[in-house]
DNA sequence: TCTGGGGTCCTAGGACCC
DNA sequence: TCTGGGGTCCTAGGACCC
């Protein structure tokens, strides 16, 4: 029987398939079908193939304990550019469809697919299939492919049939998606809404859907209220389809061994905020906030913030200023397991100038000497003399200049 | 699910002004 | 001493994502 649907519009999910742990079996064909976990360096698992998820091993689980629950898994360091590689010829295929692709994220992208079926001379799901399958074949990994009307629903599609699965859904499939989707699967709703809608007896996305508009809005905020619009068909999230290549803020944080001591909490802050800064030159900002903070074992943040006007952005400028701040929150009985900053308030360089505040001119000339070192990983900052950090060690060493000297 | 690192967006409420 | 309404800006904190 001829079931005619309308497509008022047509979005593609691709999603790889334990994205990671896929790319390096591709590569270690000796992997394949075995259990494998990624994330060695730091610790934890960061992905997990299929064959190791059959003995529970899940997301940041210690490597401890996997090796205690499966003993021939195979652990290995991530590789984050032989990743990067693989995703770029992944959205390279998923370009060669529709010129209309968002990179999500390193393992999973939209793709607008309206209006391709005459030109292919396809149906919606043997573009679908097309794609997943030209993807496994070219690379040898596995992905899971949804088509529906709304980036919600693709990915609820996608997501509901892994791996290498291939859904498409529209008219009444819709509705029996959402009935057999559990409401913190949708995109967007975590663990909290998922609480508060339960209160509500709301435990499916069809539960969700089926509610008013009215009741949506007065018990939830805005992006609820658009998933409620986007898992009934309706299009409120448009692909973006620029790359990634401006921020809102940027940050760099650790966890390490816990201690107490002032003096290594001191020079790790100063540490990571040396790294943000050193993102932030990469990306041509000049910085207006600097927000630091200590964690403690009991996953309480202790942070303050720092505002700089004119923006700057060599923070070696400042280490006196942001010290003052940094003794307003450690605690000298306290102990702290990680330390960060996120730098905000960013503004493209050209447009101001940086001040000098009460520095000479000479000890300026000197500092910016040195920036463009740092900058290019030839230098540390003599901060590093009390760092600790475990996981990521340089791989050649480093000349080591101490930044008071600056 | 007991916890790694890097992000985004939204809201309530206070401060301040007319 | 008591009394409005309305707008804007900022901050803290929440919620969520991969």
């Amino acid at each position: 029987m001829l079931h005619v649907r309308s497509w008022p519009t047509a979005i593609l999910h691709l999603d790889g398939d334990a994205f990671f742990a896929s790319v390096v079996q591709a590569v270690h064909p000796e992997l394949k079908d075995k259990p494998v976990v990624t994330g060695k360096e730091r610790g934890i698992a960061t992905a997990i193939s299929y064959e190791a998820k059959k003995y529970g091993i899940h997301r940041a689980m210690t490597m401890w304990e996997i090796k205690k629950r499966c003993p021939q898994c195979i652990i290995i360091d991530s590789d984050y550019q032989l990743y990067h590689l693989f995703s770029q010829k992944m959205f390279a295929i998923l370009r060669s469809f529709s010129p209309v692709v968002e990179e999500y994220s390193i393992d999973e992208g939209f793709a607008d697919i309206k209006g391709l079926r005459q030109p292919f001379h396809m149906s919606y799901e043997q573009i679908g299939k097309e794609i997943r399958d030209s993807v496994e074949k070219s690379l040898g990994i596995s992905v899971s492919v949804g088509v529906s009307l709304t980036k919600s629903l693709a990915k609820l599609a996608s997501s509901s049939n892994k791996p290498h699965g291939l859904i498409v859904v529209n008219g009444r499939d819709i509705e029996r998606l959402l009935a057999r989707s559990p409401i913190q699967t949708v995109w967007g709703i975590g663990e909290n809404t998922r609480a508060l809608l339960k209160k509500y007896n709301v435990d499916t996305a069809l539960d969700f859907v089926k509610k008013q508009e009215e009741w949506v809005t007065q018990k939830l905020s805005k992006p609820f209220v658009e998933i409620w619009h986007e898992l009934r068909g309706e299009m409120i999230y448009a692909l973006s389809t620029e790359a990634k290549t401006t921020y809102q803020s940027i940050s760099d944080t650790q966890t390490y061994r816990p201690t107490r001591e002032y003096d290594v909490w001191w020079s790790r802050i100063l540490f990571h905020i040396e790294a943000a800064f050193k993102k932030a030159r990469k990306f041509n900002y000049q910085v207006g906030r600097i927000y630091i903070f200590l964690k403690t074992q009991e996953f309480t943040y202790y942070g303050t913030e720092v505002k700089f006007s004119p923006k700057i952005s060599h923070p070696a400028l400042v280490k006196d200023e942001v010290k003052k701040y940094f003794n307003q929150i450690y605690k000298k009985n306290i102990l702290y397991r990680s330390a960060g900053c996120t730098i905000s308030d960013l503004e493209d360089r050209q447009i101001i100038q940086e001040s000098l505040f009460d520095i000479g001119d000479f000890k300026k000339e000197k500092l910016l000497k040195v920036y463009p070192l740092y900058d290019a990983g030839k230098i540390n900052f003599g901060t590093s003399l009390f760092d600790q950090r475990e996981v990521q060690k340089p791989k050649e060493k480093r000349l080591v200049i101490p930044l008071l000297s600056v």
